[in-house]
RNA sequence: GCGGAUAUGGUGGAAUUGGCAGACACGCCAGAUUUAGGAUCUGGUGCGAAAGCGUGCAGGUUCAAGUCCUGUUAUCCGCACCA
């Protein structure tokens, strides 16, 4: 009798679903388990099996905690907002709402089709009312807060889509979106300062479980660098200082020339005092054409030109040197301008180079008339500094003297910047702001939110890059909350971003009007105990998230500093060619179409097997087939059942450490390992030709994390009681994992001559003395001189000759 | 440039962390069954005729190296003129 799947898995799936079997309990007496998953963006494309790989993982190991007796909550939910839909909106003249309301619709059919234990009672929809009513009000909470603020600056903008973008949306130069070149332009944006938190963010990676290079490339990410601040006084200014970062105060003798960024406000303030200002502005010119991307690439030829008419005196020694402005000083990273010290940094180095400045070597080690040398060694031309050796002593040294002659101090810098929190776009969360001409900025008071997205008839943005939203009158204007004037209100919207900062607090109570969650329930769950997701999010998405779990921490809305105590991260199915999987390369796999063919059991068990869940494997169509042929012998398991409710002996040890094995493996997100044993025990059963009960229960319990329909089907088919998913895990004996006999080799000179069975627990030495009366192993000793013998326990014995 | 990772049969990948390299699966070969097979079952399958040789490449440590050390190459990822 063939396993119909197509029946089957669609009847449970409804029943699980009906009897509310994984639901999470609030307050339940059972150890909490919350496992999270980043909720998909339901796109028109429909879920690709990249999607199901990523959730495969904790949906396994949700399942297996739940047989072992934890409340686990394993949430779904939908990250709604976004431009993809938006701009299908305005391709096709379908409402956003519709277009997300279909696609989560499609979404929410897939995942059902494989049979996730989901909890579909929490499911949560980042763009509905009752969701962003309160994304808005943790906006206004930080405005509040001083967290909020507006500012004009460049900002990558988007030509083609007409937004303004973060620079992690815009990295590379191309647009995340839609991948045209960002240009650069001046607005008034909003900002999260998130560099508040830079330090938190830093330090709460100390006590979380994160995958080693996630924590790096956070802590890259947030770039912290010490160093001092020291003032150069500026010859020709009126008394002006230029301030300068340096991470290495320890140089300050070698200093030869100083560079300011092309948008140094001092050249501006100057600018009758400079005699070549013409050539200056002829090079700002060039500079401006460049996109950051182009600016940002490291390029030995450096250009710059020499500033005529002020120069700078060196602080430590007096010395006038001269001023250039480059591009390759950044005007956003520390002061805009920096000391330049040749001999001992690659860039000065180029640059003094090409324009012929004085090296100065202040630290022994290097060939300063070959390269820069950035390493460690004696100081020397460096008065008080002459014979330190240790650049920590030196940097010390040379910090307090700045601090004691008033030169300068310690300081701390951060590449990470201030987050710009708006889009010029529909489709977002409003951002709940007045702007009046006699108060300000105005928050809309906490009791007016929602504050509703209004309906309008053209999501085109402005062509000067304007939200369509400031195309509504009856939206725009507004009356002052405070004086109750007229008033216009902010047009922009939120980033995507935003409503993916908090989801998982919301699952803890999805419902609740009154509190973004209820102060006891997010006390019960508290953290996040196991988060997985993509490493592309390792960044941008978690700590963002962080950062505003700390904030609601700091207010005293959540009970922990950090959301989620340990991270992995699963590798990306690439595509049957190799190739990422991308819709312009047609080479994505549809789930659906799996499920049809094979099954949802076969789905869920290739995409773990395939290979190592944290790294990237290609689809194979051909290998589905060994997961298909791995189901069906399971159910066909049946057909050679015997009574008997204890573990045969010939099979009992074989049992626990399968138990064993995939127990663990689970745990250790090592799931194609764990596959290969139960298929390993399958085989092992067929060669015996005969299953007991006992076995039959132990075999399909292990199974169900991975392949809950055919494992359930076959539970209630014997009628073993009760559903297998509201089942008990099985256990393993460790003693009973041992076999009372074991093969080992033995080895003349490390080579392998022989293979024999010895009892486990044998002595060394008659380990040995049994080895040396096999046969091959008597022959290849015969005559020779015996130098070592040694045995490794349950390994092999190894007996060097001469 | 800096940081991280990876490299194992025809393919995806295993290997208790120094102890039989190639588990498990795909594919392939042979056979059985079938009107038929892109179904199922059985056996075989790293290379080599063999002694032997084999984990990107070259050395080293060790009784023993895919695993440790030194050097090197290639690929991927992250950051990138961050002072």
């Amino acid at each position: 009798m063939g396993y119909d799947f197509k029946s089957t898995e669609k009847k449970w799936q409804d029943k699980w679903e009906a009897e509310g079997v994984f639901n999470a309990v609030d307050f339940s007496d059972k150890p909490k388990f919350y496992a999270l998953v980043e909720f998909p963006y339901p796109s028109g494309a429909g879920m690709h099996v990249g999607h199901i790989k990523a959730y495969s993982g904790l949906e396994v190991v949700s399942r297996k905690r739940r047989m072992q007796g934890y409340n686990v909550l394993f949430p779904i939910g939908f990250d709604a907002y976004g431009l993809p839909t938006e701009n299908y909106a305005i391709k096709t003249g379908i409402h956003p709402r519709k277009v997300t309301d279909m696609n989560i619709e499609k979404f929410s059919s897939q995942l059902r089709r494989v049979g996730f234990s989901f909890d579909w009672t929490r499911v949560v929809d980042t763009t509905q009312e009752d969701y962003y009513k309160w994304t808005q009000w943790i906006f206004l909470k930080m405005f509040e807060n001083g967290l909020a603020f507006r500012d004009k600056t460049l900002v990558n903008y988007c030509p083609s889509c007409k937004v303004v973008l973060s620079n992690e949306d815009s990295q590379g130069g191309k647009c995340d979106i839609c991948h045209s070149d960002i240009v650069q332009k001046s607005k008034d944006v909003w900002y999260l300062r998130i560099t508040e938190y830079a330090d938190k963010l830093l330090e709460g990676l100390e006590k979380v479980d994160y995958l080693p290079n996630v924590k790096l490339q956070q802590q890259n990410w947030i770039g912290k660098s010490t160093g001092a601040f020291v003032d150069f006084e500026v010859k020709g200014s009126d008394n002006e200082k230029l301030k300068v970062y340096t991470t290495r105060p320890d140089t300050l003798f070698g200093v030869t020339f100083m560079v300011m960024a092309p948008e140094h406000p001092m050249i501006d303030k100057y600018a009758e005092r400079i005699a070549n200002m013409a050539d200056i502005e002829a090079y700002r010119k060039e500079c401006a054409k460049k996109t950051e991307f182009e600016r940002t690439q490291l390029v030995k030829d450096k250009t710059g030109v020499k500033i005529d008419g002020i120069s700078a005196i060196n602080p430590v020694n007096g010395k006038e040197i001269p001023i250039y402005i480059s591009d390759y000083v950044m005007m956003g990273y520390g002061t805009g301008a920096i000391m330049a010290v040749p001999a001992h940094d690659d860039r000065d180095y180029d640059f003094a180079k090409k324009f012929g400045i004085d090296i100065i070597e202040v630290i022994k080690g290097g060939n300063i008339e070959e390269a820069a040398y950035a390493g460690e060694g004696e100081l020397v031309n460096s008065e008080f500094l002459n014979g330190i050796t240790s650049k920590r002593e030196a940097i010390d040294t040379m910090a307090d003297y700045l601090q004691k002659n008033g030169i300068g101090e310690k300081g701390v810098q951060y590449k990470m910047k201030d987050w710009a929190f708006n889009r010029q776009r529909y489709w977002g969360e409003p951002i709940p702001i007045v702007h009046c001409e006699k108060c300000g900025m105005v928050a809309v008071p906490y009791e007016e939110l929602p504050l509703r997205l209004p309906k309008v008839e053209n999501f085109e943005p402005g062509s000067d890059g304007e939200s369509p939203l400031a195309k509504i009158e009856s939206y725009v204007n507004c009356k002052c909350p405070k004086c109750g004037a007229d008033a216009k209100r902010e047009t922009d919207t939120m980033p995507q971003w935003a409503g993916s900062s908090w989801y998982f607090l919301r699952y803890i109570d999805p419902k609740n009007n009154e509190a973004l969650a209820d102060s006891e329930k997010l006390k019960y769950w508290g953290q996040v105990d196991w988060y997985n997701g993509g490493m592309e999010h390792v960044t941008r998405h978690m700590i963002y998230s962080r950062f505003w779990h700390k904030f609601l921490y700091d207010l005293g809305v959540v009970p922990n500093d950090e959301p989620y105590a340990k991270r992995t991260a699963q590798g990306l199915i690439l595509g049957p060619d190799g190739d990422k999987m991308s819709k312009s390369k047609g080479n994505v796999v549809d789930p659906n179409e799996v499920v049809d063919e094979f099954g949802a059991d076969v789905l869920r068990a290739y995409v773990l097997f395939m290979g190592d869940y944290e790294k990237a494997a290609p689809w194979s169509a051909s290998s589905v087939k060994g997961c298909k042929r791995f189901i069906d012998r399971t159910w066909g398991l049946q057909d050679i059942l015997t009574d008997g409710d204890e573990y045969s002996n010939d099979l009992e040890s074989s049992f626990h450490k399968t138990i064993k094995k995939v127990t663990e493996d689970i745990e250790n997100m090592k799931f194609n390992t764990a596959i290969a044993a139960l298929m390993t025990l399958l085989n092992k059963i067929y060669d015996k030709g005969a299953i007991n009960k006992a076995e039959l229960k132990t075999f399909v319990t292990l199974l169900n994390p991975f392949a809950p329909h055919v494992t359930e089907e076959i539970w209630s088919e014997q009628g073993f009681g009760g559903m297998l998913a509201n089942g008990n895990w099985v256990d393993f004996d460790e003693a009973k994992c041992v076999d009372d006999e074991i093969e080992i080799v033995a080895q003349i000179n490390g080579k392998v001559r022989a293979k024999l069975m010895i009892p486990a627990e044998i002595e060394a030495a008659d380990a040995i003395a049994l080895a040396k009366q096999d046969e091959n192993v008597a022959k290849a000793i015969e005559g020779k001189q015996i130098v070592k013998e040694l045995y490794v326990k349950g390994r092999l014995v190894n007996i060097v000759v001469r």
